[in-house]
DNA sequence: TAGATTGTTAATCGATTAACAATC
DNA sequence: TAGATTGTTAATCGATTAACAATC
């Protein structure tokens, strides 16, 4: 195998910049909202607590029209052009599992249409769940998930089951032909390295906050003596 | 000011490394789980696909208790070690604000108490949802959200507003005292360099699964050639 | 003792930042 | 023209990985 997968930097830009795309994405809209026009990668760094060489070199490698001197970039140009970098307008189909607390707010949420993707269809192993609807996505039986991704062509898997579930769930779905799962339970996956798997850890994230906090907190005792 | 703020590596820890120490943490649960009592570095290394070096670096960092050659480390003694680390002994009040989807599936989320957070309390505006409870946290009136957090000496704040209310709900924690928010909604916070934000960006992770997936299906279409 | 394993010091790699030339 | 801004090339910084010495 020539080329790593899992690594974005064979179509040039690198894991951190592709983490930071969205978020320009996002600022841009509401900057067109406001009613401007036109923004410089100055702009966007400043507001964003970024520094802008980084910005401009995230830029300049996702959009193709890029900016102008002394004017920046057209806001629509480029808000077009990130979202078709990241692959914004062919509509991904996703399957989830788990249809608890987390997983039936995902299924509720709205946001992901605009980032190109739609969870087709739910599955779990409770019969109570099974057969109903949350947010127009039906909730078919486990059992069914190799058919049903056949059926539909899918790609994402979407895990929001209990961590004993999930090993489990995950060769469900590699054997309907899922390609990427994006897992939010706390399990470690084993794959095989073809597959794309991305953890969405909680418990992580927690630590950092965790973190961060003692060390602020510290810091001020130190002060205070 | 000479200590930077965010900067984990003040206590020695690389970013990185405390992002990996909460997956160790889960490893180490299910080998004791499992009825292991001791395990190398290199065993983790395997079972999570990381560089064994890398495992062995954070480990020691991390542990006081460090391991033995030949034996590796006492699964227990380095669960104890990790968890003290990362502070979820004491455990650390959050409030948490909009009772949506989200909100309430992570107000049910079990998982929070096991990394040393409880959600003490839940705002909202919406009359129908101030004053019921959820998993048993009461939700307030945002209105009430300064006064009941000097009440309660919390630190942690959780945003699970839409993008429009979540810079107002910001600016409310902070009068309230808050000096971390773990933020869920896409909008950017502007903050004061004291605050730390962790932003959980769901459009940030599918990007990167979305980028990942279309490498890997344009590769295959490559070979098919 | 031999070998597995730890923990550290040095080399490599990749991302960020600084400096600079180009341009509207 | 002057100045703001772009985009690139070079320098710095930090994290990963490799090499190695220590030890049970």
């Amino acid at each position: 195998m020539s080329i790593k997968l899992n690594d974005p930097a064979s179509r040039g830009v690198s894991k951190p910049t592709l983490r930071r795309l969205p978020v320009y994405l996002n600022y841009l809209k509401t900057q067109a909202e406001a009613g401007k026009t036109n923004i410089s990668a100055t702009a966007v760094a400043t507001a964003l607590g970024l520094n802008e060489v980084q910005v401009r070199k995230d830029l300049s490698a996702a959009s193709k029209s890029g900016g102008r001197p002394k004017v920046g970039y057209c806001i629509a140009k480029l808000t077009a052009d990130l979202e078709e970098f990241l692959g914004y307008q062919n509509t991904k189909a996703a399957i989830l599992v788990g249809v608890g607390h987390l997983g039936a707010a995902l299924l509720s949420f709205q946001g992901f249409q605009d980032c190109g993707m739609r969870i087709a269809a739910a599955f779990d192993n409770d019969p109570e769940k099974i057969g109903t609807e949350i947010s127009g996505i039906r909730v078919y039986n486990i059992q069914d998930l190799p058919h049903i991704c056949k059926l539909i062509h899918v790609h994402i898997g979407i895990i929001t089951t209990k961590p004993e579930q999930a090993q489990n769930v995950c060769n469900t779905m590699m054997e309907g032909g899922i390609r990427a799962i994006w897992n939010f339970s706390t399990a470690h996956l084993d794959t095989p390295e073809s597959m794309i798997v991305h953890n969405e850890n909680l418990a992580v994230s927690l630590a950092m906050i965790s973190h961060d906090l003692e060390q602020v907190i510290q810091q001020e005792q130190r002060k205070e003596e």
